[in-house]
DNA sequence: GAGACGTGGAC
DNA sequence: TGTCCAAGTCT
């Protein structure tokens, strides 16, 4: 009765959707053994991976694409070759490395569980995926990625990539998050008892490749015939995903002092945002939403010169003064004298335009100052660094942009690494 | 469970 | 040009 079997060139389907699970398994290996990307971390047919290659690579692909990766896991393995090499750097070595990769977190993890596997596992990674999960920076999937991919271990792998492939494998339509048991569930049925490092990497190379998030190429998948999404035509839209949340502006200034040929830094505290970098002296970024629709007026992004921030309806009601810095709760946080802020009195001036940098969760707008000074000590923490060496410093992206506003001649001393 | 946590490339 | 989002983890 089925509209499908009155057409006869369409024969019913080969695989029932419970041994799909089982069919998928076969082509996919046999894709991957003729199609598997050539990349620095990954053994080559034949050969035995090298575990502490595998949880490096892991740590930096985390959230970050291969292309991005590659010229950091090279820079890595030729400093540090092995995990007991990595242990004994300091931290502020590693910190320098990781610059640019983001997710700063991950650098201090990093060092952090490579002194644990050299002093508490005689720099041998643990094979099972409950040991590896206790690791600082290991979570579900590096944990299964690593006892897979470096061990063999029949582990179900789940990152982004399989989440796409699973979702519309099974045409599943649970927007995520909630969906992520029901993906779990059923990329387990997939995960073979052999070649499970083969597979999980197979699985990552197609939704990379080929199970693409926008036009997924599905004349090229090795199992097209078993996908649901595909014939029902859902596979462009899946996995659903709950609508993002629009991210708010937030701004302040900061203070390029010189001397000489030097430049005033200073360190970031250890946790939270770009936790541990180095950084341009400045103010508190203002937390308050700013963006147009948040109720809040701002002034024109792109004058030169910045007008104090208007405050609005919320400040003089009494209602609910819910905003507010980390530093000063319930105080005012827009900052109508930046200079305040400066690391020392000095003739400021300001740089026109804006340094603008986006961050996951907001969107950072910088006025930025600059002095020169003949003074040896600034108060407070810090230290003069080598204008020409700068581009070695642990300097997150947005204050490499900072260096660049203030010194538009000097652009290319962030050329390349 | 939801938010914090970076960056650069693709479209 | 702006939006999406990538081999996630931690709190």
């Amino acid at each position: 009765m089925s509209a499908r079997s009155e057409k006869p060139k369409k024969k019913p389907r080969k695989n029932p959707n419970k041994n799909k699970a089982k069919a998928a398994v076969k082509p996919l290996l046999a894709w991957y053994d003729k199609h598997a990307r050539v990349l620095p971390w990954r053994a080559r047919k034949g050969e035995t991976p090298d575990p502490y290659a595998v949880w490096l690579s892991e740590i930096m692909l985390q959230q970050t694409t291969v292309a991005t990766v590659g010229p950091y896991f090279m820079r890595f393995l030729t400093r540090w070759p092995t995990v007991e090499a990595l242990a004994a750097a300091p931290q502020e070595e590693v910190m320098k490395e990781w610059a640019g990769l983001g997710y700063y977190s991950r650098a201090r993890n990093l060092l952090a569980c490579a002194k644990v596997v050299s002093s508490e596992y005689g720099g041998k990674f643990p094979e099972r995926i409950e040991e590896l999960g206790k690791l600082p920076g290991i979570g579900p999937y590096t944990a299964a990625a690593i006892s897979a991919i470096a061990f063999g271990r029949s582990a179900t792998v789940v990152d982004g990539n399989v989440e796409r492939v699973v979702a519309r494998l099974f045409d599943l339509r649970t927007p995520l998050p909630a969906v992520k048991p029901e993906i779990r569930e059923k990329a387990a049925t997939l995960t073979p008892e052999k070649r499970a490092g083969d597979f999980a990497q197979a699985m990552m190379d197609l939704g990379a490749t080929v199970c693409t998030p926008k036009n997924p190429s599905c004349n090229r998948c090795p199992i097209n015939d078993l996908c649901d999404a595909r014939e029902a035509g859902t596979q462009s839209v899946l996995p659903a995903r709950a609508p993002k949340k629009p991210r708010p502006v937030r701004r302040g200034a900061c203070f390029w002092l010189t001397r000489g040929e030097e430049v005033w830094l200073r360190r970031r505290p250890e946790k939270g945002l770009l936790g541990g970098m180095m950084e341009v002296p400045g103010t508190p970024w203002d937390k308050r939403d700013l963006s147009p629709g948040a109720g809040i007026k701002t002034v024109d992004r792109h004058r030169n010169v910045t007008e104090p921030l208007q405050s609005a309806k919320d400040g003089d009601k009494g209602g609910g003064d819910k905003t507010g810095t980390d530093d000063m709760p319930g105080h005012t946080p827009l900052d109508h004298a930046p200079l305040d802020h400066a690391p020392l009195d000095a003739d400021w001036k300001l740089v026109p335009g804006l340094v603008e940098h986006t961050f996951t969760h907001f969107h950072l707008e910088l006025e930025v100052y600059t002095a020169t000074t003949r003074k040896k000590l600034v108060p407070g923490e810090g230290a003069w660094v080598p204008l020409d060496e700068i581009a070695g410093e642990a300097l997150p992206t947005v204050m490499r942009k900072v260096a660049a506003h203030a010194m538009p001649d000097a652009g290319q001393l962030f050329a390349k690494r």
